[in-house]
DNA sequence: GTCATGAAAATGTGATCACGTTGGCGATAG
DNA sequence: CTATCGCCAACGTGATCACATTTTCATGAC
């Protein structure tokens, strides 16, 4: 009950701050992410053109965001990530910076580099952006996703039902937002699509803390209605579903953090 | 009629193109921008710590594109705006891939940069998500206005008429912007206030090149409702106020951009 | 035992250099 | 006069270095 910091919900003290084990030395791992328009298809329509070595350093930094193996409070230096990761500092510099610039890492007044940390307040704002982009989203991509959307996400369910019995949080987390996401990027939004992404990037890490204080076996999600929806092509419901999603997974935080409570969204 | 590009509805083929004239060399101004609460008080609560050669970089980048000194399509370079500003191509870069981050400036596949350029669709969500924010900003923010924001809104509005009797579009354009931040900027709000800031980095040089194709006379805006909803404490209406304004900003467009419709929001 | 103090290690920032690639543009052929 | 080719200037990227500032931690005083 005694916290240090004033206000800071997140993590009950900072907790492991030795953790140098996020990534492997001189693994530079390359997964697609955010591609434009998905159009229902796997394969990608453009073959990569130039892998950037600052490209690869930033979608490093961003799995690791998604998936929770950042602590929020979490300092980060730039020589610490370039020597994790095999590189320079350079092209961490500009990747880092380009998290920054979306509140995915935090730039303190002194320039150091940190996880940010979550506030009550911040966190009802984050719900309160996500309720309101992403089922209009949602209803955008059910005007265009077809059945074999449908099938991937139920593939993509089914890693996350396994994932939440293993209770590995990392996994539950990455395929959760592929499922989001494999929706959303359907829209075909340029726009939204980018928004919405730097809120997930913003609000994942306390997630990860959300999930390593109650366990991953509370959680329910609305992701059988989602497939439902997408299937039956009734964007409506598609729409209703995420938005029956957030709620479920901010309720849980709303339990889970009972002391402050979390001012409602209105 | 014929343009030589296909879908980009912006500028009629990239005119002026030798503009070097955007900054003057050596000028590094700093102005603030984007505070976290204005609280209503003119001055700043933090003395600014540590201007940074890099921040000044970028808010001289974002008060060019806000106030519509780059026009869409035109390209820019680290050493070609390094040597504007007087300084190394180095806090450029940083600034630059900043700004790209926000989708305020384009990186292509080449590694080149330029203004991004408008399509129907992109401005069609850039409309949707404006119409999704703003007015949910509007409404936080009215509860927390004072009388002494409405007689600040007043003196930018005075301001931004002033601009709009003198045709002087890029005036018009910052104190506009002045108008609306120092609106949702009392909305407190970490959160959305980036988001929306975004999205009008994203849309201002189209909406300059708009200006300059139908000039200021034509504009009418909703800045007087939105006063008298401060002056009144009425959140409600300071939303309407401020939705009924970005339709109207947005309906210029759609007659100026006759031919390909701009569809609805729904 | 607790707090202040100082030196040393480490951090972000900015500048400069080298390199592979790209884009613009003039020369040349048709 | 138009189109094509090839060259060269200019670009972004990444690396390395120097520097001012900050953090850290061991030492000492109270």
């Amino acid at each position: 009950m005694s916290d240090r910091r004033k206000k800071t919900v997140a993590p009950a003290g900072v907790p492991p701050e030795d953790a140098r084990a996020v990534f492997a030395p001189g693994n530079i791992d390359d997964d697609g992410g955010l591609d434009t328009c998905g159009s229902g298809h796997t394969g990608e329509g453009i073959p990569a053109g130039r892998p950037s070595l600052r490209e690869r350093v930033e979608d490093n930094l961003r799995d690791a965001l998604l998936s929770g193996r950042f602590v929020p409070g979490r300092s980060v230096t730039l020589r610490g990530l370039a020597q994790d990761m095999g590189v320079s500092p350079m092209p961490v510099r500009e990747a880092v910076r380009s998290l920054a610039a979306g509140r995915a890492l935090e730039i303190r007044p002194s320039g150091r580099i940190q996880v940010p940390t979550m506030t009550p307040r911040r966190l009802a704002e984050i719900l309160k952006a996500r309720l309101l982009l992403e089922p209009e989203l949602a209803l955008e991509a059910g005007r265009r996703m077809s059945g074999r959307d449908a099938t991937e996400l139920e593939r993509i369910d089914a890693r996350v039902d396994a994932s939440l019995g293993n209770g590995d949080a990392e996994t539950y987390m990455r395929e959760n937002f592929a499922f989001h996401f494999h929706i959303y990027r359907a829209s075909c939004s340029d726009v939204l699509l980018p928004l919405v992404n730097s809120l997930w990037l913003q609000v994942a890490p306390f997630m990860r803390t959300i999930y390593g204080r109650v366990g991953t076996a509370a959680l329910e999600d609305h992701h059988r209605e989602a497939i439902a929806a997408v299937r039956q092509a009734d964007p409506h419901a598609l729409r209703s579903a995420i938005t029956a999603d957030i709620r479920c997974g901010m309720d849980l935080i709303d339990e889970t953090v009972t002391q402050p409570r979390i001012p409602s969204v209105d």
